[in-house]
DNA sequence: TACCCGTGGGC
DNA sequence: TGCCCAAGGGT
């Protein structure tokens, strides 16, 4: 690993910054100003979801919600409405949450510190950081993703990123060269640098800006950092999705757990099988719909069933225009894409 | 700690 | 196609 002296830093510094002032993404949205609740609302958006799909459900968030009591005080409904698509929706509830833990218990006062913004629901070292040092020049790096690969590269290190112990080697490497007149565009610098320059994948080391300070690219090892181990392969599981109208002609909808993976969504009547033999009802495709999540690899068949004598708690009929109001995963919108596509077929 | 938690794009 | 990846946090 390598460790620069304060000429050293000055220089990565000024030659970051200019660059960053040059080049940076300032027009993106949530950068026209330095309001915590603007930043507050990207950085939860942001959190391992690309930039050009945030951006559009950042503005319709914003001109939705333009305020933090806004937030705190909406429905949970409108909330989840508002991030239909994005994924991982603990971040949704967890951001109204934040939002009302700062309207209601800290009257309107937002947290100006990283330590004190990690009380946030949702908020975890690198949000608090972000925020602090964007919006109340905190001089504190904001480790992600960004600054692993960045730092792994430019320093050599050679933790691995994948193990959650080596982010106190990242913070306290990258720490003493955060620009403490400039720390929010610093990590900011670092985040365009990351997403332009120094990507994951196809970098263009030879015309970055910070070529000469790349200690992993100097000695031809860059593919090397940064040093990543982990990865999970989705574990594969079968399903039956159970089709069944009323006599208006509403479908049978199935409110899922308040835990686990898609935790209080709406979706229709999901049972896990075994095997395909164990299909319980009429089979409506030649095909599964396959979806995948992080962990885990889904193949439902849709399948037609008779009508329960007696809904569940959780099951209620709903018309079109009522699951169309709702939140939906994305899981659901492709089971009924595929249901209408065989109903078509069929009439 | 290791695992859970969504989705879409790139190659 | 099957992977990997993208401004992490919660448990």
């Amino acid at each position: 690993m390598e460790i620069w002296n304060q000429e050293q830093i000055n220089s990565f510094r000024a030659t970051l910054l200019a660059w960053y002032d040059q080049e940076g993404r300032d027009q993106l949205p949530w950068r026209v100003n330095h309001d915590p609740y603007r930043v507050l609302v990207s950085e939860i958006m942001l959190q391992q979801t690309r930039v050009e799909t945030v951006i559009e459900y950042f503005n319709r968030f914003m001109a939705t919600l333009p305020t933090v009591e806004d937030l705190a005080q909406a429905e949970e409904a409108t909330v989840l409405k508002l991030w239909e698509g994005l994924g991982y929706y603990s971040r949704a509830r967890n951001l109204q949450r934040a939002a009302q833990y700062v309207v209601n218990d800290l009257q309107g006062k937002w947290p100006n510190s990283s330590d004190d913004l990690q009380e946030l629901p949702g908020v975890g070292p690198y949000t608090a950081a972000a925020i602090a040092s964007i919006c109340f020049n905190e001089v504190v790096p904001a480790v992600d993703g960004n600054q692993y690969r960045v730092f792994g590269r430019l320093l050599k290190i050679d933790a691995d990123i994948s193990q959650p112990k080596s982010r106190k080697i990242f913070y306290n490497a990258i720490a003493p060269i955060v620009d403490p007149k400039r720390p929010g565009d610093f990590n900011q610098a670092i985040m365009d640098l990351g997403s332009t320059y120094m990507k994951a994948s196809n970098p263009d080391t030879l015309n970055s800006p910070v070529k000469d300070y790349n200690a992993a690219y100097r000695d031809g090892v860059e593919d090397k950092y940064p040093v990543k181990t982990k990865r999970v392969k989705p574990r594969k599981e079968l399903w039956q999705a159970q089709v069944v109208y009323n006599e208006a002609g509403d479908l049978l909808f199935e409110k899922r757990p308040e835990t686990g993976l898609l935790s209080g969504f709406w979706t229709f009547p999901l049972r896990k099988i075994d095997q395909i033999d164990d299909l319980d009802g009429q089979q409506l495709t030649i095909k599964p719909v396959v979806h995948i999540f992080t962990h885990r690899r889904w193949e439902i068949w849709l399948v037609a069933v008779k009508a329960p004598t007696k809904l569940a708690a959780n099951q209620r009929y709903l018309s079109s225009k009522e699951w169309q109001a709702l939140s939906l995963p994305k899981v659901q919108h492709k089971l009924l894409a595929k249901l209408h596509e065989v109903t078509d077929v069929s009439e």
